[in-house]
DNA sequence: GCCAAATCAAATGTCAGACGTTTAATTGTC
DNA sequence: GACAATTAAACGTCTGACATTTGATTTGGC
């Protein structure tokens, strides 16, 4: 765990680095305590306050969390689900809406991915995880519901076919690539006249998996994903007319 | 963009996330120049550290990058698939090995995403692709070929096939799957007899796709994920009898 | 001898001021 | 007008200090 001090402009960054390599390597496990800044500041050679902007760096990451106090320090944190999944969302937010990725693109990504783990739900799902879409469907049918609320309940109606699979790791790629592209979903379901048919699909969706038949569930995926381009060509068109 | 000084524990993460929420909300574009540190200083009513530490937290994250000299500053960052593809990798691989994630899990997961973009890729594969498909199976079938070099070409076939799908959003969220779950794979296929097995799995792959099949290309796949959870079960098998 | 309160010490969080380095714009000269 | 020297703005880093938190230690009382 070394740095190049003759290099200087970012050194913050190069002990950033030799800590999280330290950390992935395992030569730092999990809860393992780091030395104390000032500790740290004498072995890199370098000031505290650079220590300090290495191990914020790395606790932007949630590779490591702080604790004041007599016992105190900075501690590598196990990275959690939770944690991994709210980080992907603002990253693939970010990458979405920075990039003018299309939304044919992120659609087309979107339901290949859902579609990936509809044979593994089909046959793993709980009668909880059915309740759960089916009351999320019994919303969706409200008339009242705002867009906004219709979008919250799509987004729980896929999370639970997604977590119906029963593979964390699935779960938690699944999960952030939805909710990532969900801004763009908006645009597309505002149209409250598309909800009827959103609904259908997503209860024989449902009834698919009860009865755990995968094809039909992969067919129903697969009509709503056609379904839902359909509708972005319709809002498209229209909206080249109405701004030209 | 305020933060509540009377709260202190973390000036810098609440700088941080107000800068971020800037970012992310786009009141503040790509490519646009934040204020100076000193200004942010006066403007947040804290130190010119603090308000460093919280601009390496963003940087941390990609979010912006900083220029030293006369127009220098703090940019925000366009976010490209590269980056976001290289934070993935080390958010999921942490997870992975942090998280005594099963071999089984990690490989189902894999397959199942991979799976996904095979009727896409064997719909749109390019010669070069399938080119470099074809490149990579040759240098597999060297046996003078390392464990690492083996499995360094494995990640460059699985990464032509899902390139093969065209598809940027597939690309950056399975790329990053793939990768990650390389560490747990390799403990797997380290065993040099199972290559001649994986490198035919691999060439029927390759010709599916050459000749747009992707039934073909979806079932060698599934062999190919069953073979690997086959040879997986036989690797801790013996490793149980190994260390009782 | 035991329990509670006061004290202490270690660590992070924050601040102020300073100097070095990089870089682009400005100025001055030929 | 082109080129070189100067200047100024900004980041990168350092030093030293103080505040705050928090667990451990010591002290005091009973």
């Amino acid at each position: 765990m070394q740095i190049d001090p003759s290099n200087p402009p970012d050194l913050s960054a190069q002990i950033a680095a030799a800590i999280r390599d330290a950390i992935v390597s395992g030569t730092l496990p999990v809860d393992e305590r780091l030395p104390s800044e000032a500790e740290l500041a004498e072995k890199f050679a370098v000031s505290r306050p650079t220590v300090r902007e290495a191990l914020k760096r790395l606790a932007a990451q949630a590779l490591i969390r702080t604790q004041r106090g007599a016992t105190g320090g900075a501690f590598v944190n196990r990275q959690t689900y939770a944690e991994a999944h709210a980080q992907q969302i603002t990253t693939a937010t970010l990458l979405l809406s920075m990039n003018e990725v299309s939304f044919v693109t992120a659609c087309e990504a979107r339901y290949a991915l859902e579609r990936a783990c509809a044979p593994l739900a089909a046959q793993r799902r709980t009668d909880d995880q059915i309740a759960l879409m089916l009351a999320e469907i019994s919303r969706q049918q409200d008339p009242a519901l705002t867009d906004e609320a219709f979008c919250a309940s799509d987004i729980a109606f896929h999370r639970a076919l997604v977590d119906a699979a029963h593979n964390p790791v699935l779960s938690y790629q699944l999960a952030g690539a939805v909710e990532a592209m969900q801004p763009l979903m908006n645009m597309i379901t505002y149209p409250a006249r598309s909800r009827a048919r959103i609904v259908a699909l997503h209860r024989a969706i449902a009834e698919a998996l009860e009865v755990h038949d995968a094809t039909t569930c992969d067919a129903e995926l697969a009509a709503l994903a056609s379904y839902t381009e359909e509708l972005a060509e319709t809002v498209f068109a229209a909206r080249q007319v109405q701004t030209p």
